[in-house]
DNA sequence: GTCTATATCATGATAGAC
DNA sequence: GTCTATCATGATATAGAC
């Protein structure tokens, strides 16, 4: 209640624009829902940051910075601890994945709407939300970079490079998704209730990125597990 | 030459509608802008579609159509040379997602325009044509599905699921991309020309696919690989 | 800071001549 | 089948009273 009314209205702009571009994406939502959801005057949005476009940037600059701060705290935390030694590929994209997927329980930072925002905006088309994303924490992944050339000297770095996007890629959709992903595929995940699906997806998520990451390289013979398990 | 004018007009709107949608969106992108840059009139979509959500639905289905025929007559091939035995993994996620990739070569099928288009869409906002897409080819999951529950026999369909999933979304990003992952990250693929990155994805996405669909399970200990390698 | 009212323009769709 | 002209609606953004 410290909050005087300007902050209350801007908060609840960019509460509803979260939902809303997540819902309808950014060319999808208009003014109007934004506003008439969060019960302020049409002209509220162009007051308070301007454009559209700056509104967007600015839902995502709210929630992003204080995950990229995290990750890199895990990450600093970790290195430290460390003491020079590389890091284990676990520990690296537990800090980069495991520390985004935790924000799904983390009402205080958008919890699961605003991943799930996050997770579609990265194929989205809107060209200005990617640019503005790729300058703005470039610094991020230029970390989480050397910290994986280090904890895998023998992986060449472009592979590397490689396998992040598609540990990307997997990611995104995964929290994207809900019920996207049960469209495409109609499939029922019989032995776990609907509560159970973000709790379980962690794990289950870590394990299937750390495997590809993890995998005999495309061009070498090094297959040290059998082909059939 | 064969064809008529009519056709003619019909395809050159896909054509155009099938670009302007990977690069815009379907909301970001207007009946004017495809007509434009068809070279047709204003009014021929709607003589030949009806509306802009049927229009979408021919773009994606003159290419899907084709794509999960060619998809099932590998996997058919597949199980008639095994001979009721199960197929291996890496055949499944070959016919699956390596017939996908393969397009990308195939200009004649739409190409790599088309699979960025479907990359973006399938974590896209507008749900009529996820809907469209879940129902119009849920015969082909079904079948790929029953394939790996039968070659991963240890493992638990739901997690065999999952991964399915994960899978999807690493393909979708990756196809998706091209600028869009360099902007996200910002990093430079050293040992590559620029040509080379679609010939090199496909083995590249394979081996990592593979990696994650043969993954330890989350809870197992059974793991074969030391964690730092 | 918040509101009403409105300017200006683009959208999807259609009617009707040819 | 293709065109022109137009409708009805909704878009972003702003001017100006309070």
């Amino acid at each position: 209640m410290a909050e005087n009314r300007s902050s209350d209205t801007r908060e609840r702009i960019l509460d509803a624009a979260e939902r809303l571009f997540m819902a309808h994406g950014y060319e999808g939502t208009s003014m109007r829902q934004i506003t008439g959801e969060a019960g302020v005057n049409l002209a509220a949005v162009n007051y308070h940051f301007g454009s559209k476009e700056s509104l967007m940037q600015e839902v995502f600059r709210r929630r992003l910075d204080w995950l990229n701060d995290e990750r890199l705290r895990v990450l600093d935390a970790m290195e430290k601890e460390a003491a020079g030694k590389p890091l284990k590929p676990s520990q690296i994209v537990d800090a980069f994945f495991g520390t985004l997927l935790r924000m799904a329980d983390d009402e205080e930072h958008g919890g699961k709407i605003f991943l799930r925002l996050l997770g579609r905006t990265l194929t989205e088309p809107s060209e200005f939300i990617r640019t503005f994303l790729a300058h703005e924490y470039a610094y991020v992944m230029e970390r989480f970079k050397e910290a994986l050339f280090r904890s895998l000297p023998d992986v060449p770095k472009a592979e590397i490079v490689w396998r992040f996007h598609f540990m990307l890629g997997a990611t995104s959709y995964a929290i994207a998704g809900t019920d996207a992903l049960r469209l495409v595929t109609d499939w029922q995940i019989e032995d776990s209730e609907p509560e159970d699906r973000a709790d379980r997806l962690l794990p289950r998520l870590m394990s299937f990125l750390l495997g590809g990451l993890r995998a005999p390289l495309p061009g070498g013979d090094h297959q040290s597990k059998t082909e059939a398990a």
